[in-house]
DNA sequence: ATATAGTTTAACCATTTGGTTAATTGCACA
DNA sequence: TGTGCAATTAACCAAATGGTTAAACTATAT
């Protein structure tokens, strides 16, 4: 029956997938090996190249997929009434991403330096378009929500303080948190405040 | 003559770093490729050897190099007397370093995330260590220039602001600014004051 | 001039790595 | 039960890569 090849199908490459978005997200696509992720997914290296061709192929599958799921959390955000809790969760999006995906932001930036072009592409492919957020919030200083500032200069001030803790977290945790688990914890814990607090005392008007 | 000899031995050895610099910058340690640094540098790749013995050393050195260049400017800063001056200069020398050396945060991120214990282990080699900028910050805040807020919090936002919009710099030119250079440039320009203003705004006590 | 020491190169080596192939297994179906 | 087709594997391959070696070259000191 076709249903049960199928099913066996999918099965066989969902295994191979996960084992991949797990060796691609923590070595990137130049550190990861392609026996790696066979031995991670329990089966023979020439069933990746079955399955998907080639690494860079499988690499790609990898990094859509990731996006895929990020992506409408941030478009959903921006249908909010309330235009603190619309930001508040365009904030959420990123940080709980992060939380659950740890290995996410290095791994965009990995990318995005290693082959920006292709980048680019994989983005317009999927429908990944930033610049909506960046008229959302325009839209919002004409509304007399938000302090009338330059848009770009707030968009990358929110994104940087939301994603670069995770991507520098090594560094953080050595060098500012004593290795100290906890701490971190901690840290990202408040996080979504922190940056809120932030976003309020410079881009919100004054109650 | 000794003299001599040290001379062509320093001159090599420096075309080498040069080289190597460049290729493992843009490259990261996995993607660098021996034989491209040798290329580069103009000579035969066993010299890269007979300098410095393997491609890690040669990467490590490379990696303190960048470090020892920079970290001094951010200390230099915290000596400054003005309160305002001396976070001015902190935010001031990450940015000018990055606008010199574009590919450094990168480069940082993604060894980071290769061996972070490795990476510990090199900071402390140097000498560095961003605590001290906590304290000047705790420092700040005793004296009263500065709101009595989380100085870590405080640190990581102001560190997130000055590096990230590098880091990220290749999305942000392609989905944010039309591929623009004239954009990236004037962006990169307002970036001591932007981040000045947050600064100012969240952090500095209201004149 | 020649010995000496450091410098540079071409050729080579062992290993790793992405990818292929041909044979084997397992399973639906007639 | 046997046929056919997809799934799976072991063995293999060519290219790339970090590293080595032995010979050649250069310049200096005697």
């Amino acid at each position: 029956m076709d249903g049960l090849n199928k099913q066996n199908e999918n099965v066989t490459e969902q295994v191979i997938l996960n084992a991949a978005r797990e060796v691609f997200m923590e070595k990137g696509m130049d550190g990861a090996r392609m026996q790696e992720i066979a031995d991670k997914a329990g089966i023979n290296k020439a069933m990746l190249h079955y399955y998907f061709r080639s690494k860079e192929k499988l690499f790609n599958k990898v990094f859509i997929e990731a996006f895929k799921e990020f992506w409408p959390q941030v478009e959903g955000a921006m249908t909010i009434e309330t235009p603190y809790k619309a930001i508040e969760s365009i904030v959420e999006a990123y940080i709980d991403t992060f939380i659950d995906k740890p290995f996410l932001p290095n791994f965009i930036l990995a990318e995005l330096h290693r082959t920006p072009d292709r980048f680019e592409l994989l983005m317009k492919e999927i429908g990944i378009n930033p610049k909506i957020i960046m008229t959302f919030l325009e839209k919002l200083m004409e509304e007399g929500h938000l302090k009338k500032t330059n848009s770009l200069n707030m968009i990358v001030n929110v994104i940087s303080l939301c994603v670069f803790p995770f991507a520098a977290r090594p560094l953080m945790m050595r060098l500012l948190m004593d290795n100290n688990e906890q701490i971190w914890d901690d840290f990202i814990q408040q996080r979504k405040e922190t940056v809120m607090s932030v976003i309020k005392e410079c881009y919100f008007m004054k109650a």
